[in-house]
DNA sequence: ATTATGATTGACTAATCAGTCACAAAGGTA
DNA sequence: TACCTTTGTGACTGATTAGTCAATCATAAT
């Protein structure tokens, strides 16, 4: 098994239940299985370990998306499967999504370089760009549509793990919930 | 000047820009002018500090709310006052408004009082409750339409802090962004 | 002037931290 | 076998941590 893999997943888990300063480097390597020092080899410094770690995961939810998304399909539906299928990835991977936000809410978002977040915000952009032209979605700029869209899948997240819906109940909210956004959008 | 109150704001600053387990009980002290074990007189533990100082935030932002809040005016004006005065709050006070988030993506947001993060929804819950049986809103659970208000909230405050609109601008987007809210929610 | 009180101090401690380093094990090549 | 390179190890270090505590201070009551 790939120590780096191991030390990322150890790193996940250590960091969404203790926060980041309250995880050891010696307690992640202890959770990974290998020795304290294996994990200065494979990253920098710890720091470095945090960013990778969120680069990793979030090149994860882009493939997910991508593979899902069908470019040929109609506007309409081609955005609904790129937020179902992130919101499914986040529902599937509770950890991971949990480590993007607290991400997103710390000071390392700063740290992390503008360009490699730009190129996964870009796909999204580009299909909302398209969606504004062929007036589907009201005209607004892209980055406005996107930012609300985002938060939208944030809070129908946090709605469902709240609560314990049966999976049938939370299809059915899903759906709702896409249908109010649609409402808004266009 | 109130100790208690120096060290909160020199906590909140230190914890925004560093983060809470980045930030050392010495370093708020220093920074709020204070000695080392004053803090240790105010507050229990660095815990108990977190925690006071969210639950602290929280009901100056309640505050602030309801303070602005015409409970005699019709719902749909009322709701959006208190969306309104929200958002404002937020961005006259970012740093109180990121601790928020940042706590909320913790695994501190598990240690603090259920009872107390009720009584500060209720308020609004209970206005869209309102709204729902007066048909002014749709026929969905309140608490959904909550989470996806606050959310909308968080999106709408991120794209405002991340350009830099002019006043007029920022007012404008505002505007609009309540707008698509209200075609969601009606 | 003396005593009492509670707030404030900062030196101190035991524990923990991120990161280093000298060495050992493993694996490939010949 | 012998030799070299890569990878892994864990004891170690100097710095820093949360939290303690005996001592000091300002104020006021007697």
């Amino acid at each position: 098994m790939d120590k780096k893999e191991l030390l990322l997943n150890a790193a996940l888990k250590l960091f969404v239940n203790h926060g980041f300063h309250g995880t050891a480097t010696s307690k992640i390597a202890q959770e990974a299985g290998v020795a304290n020092g294996t994990l200065f080899q494979y990253f920098k410094t710890k720091d470095d370990l945090v960013i990778d770690l969120y680069i990793h995961i979030k090149e994860d939810l882009a493939e997910y998306v991508s593979k899902n998304t069908d470019h040929q399909a109609d506007i309409k539906e081609a955005i609904k499967t790129q937020i179902l299928s992130s919101l499914y990835w986040a529902l599937d991977n509770p950890t991971h999504f949990q480590f993007i936000q607290q991400v997103h809410t710390s000071p390392y978002i700063g740290k992390i370089d503008q360009t490699i977040l730009n190129k996964q915000v870009e796909p999204h952009l580009t299909l909302i760009q398209k969606g504004i032209k062929q007036k589907v979605l009201k005209q607004l700029p892209a980055d406005l549509l996107y930012t609300l869209i985002t938060h939208q899948v944030f809070g129908l997240y946090q709605f469902i793990t709240s609560k314990n819906l049966s999976k049938k109940k939370q299809h059915e909210t899903i759906q709702t919930t896409f249908d109010l956004l649609w409402d808004m959008l266009s």
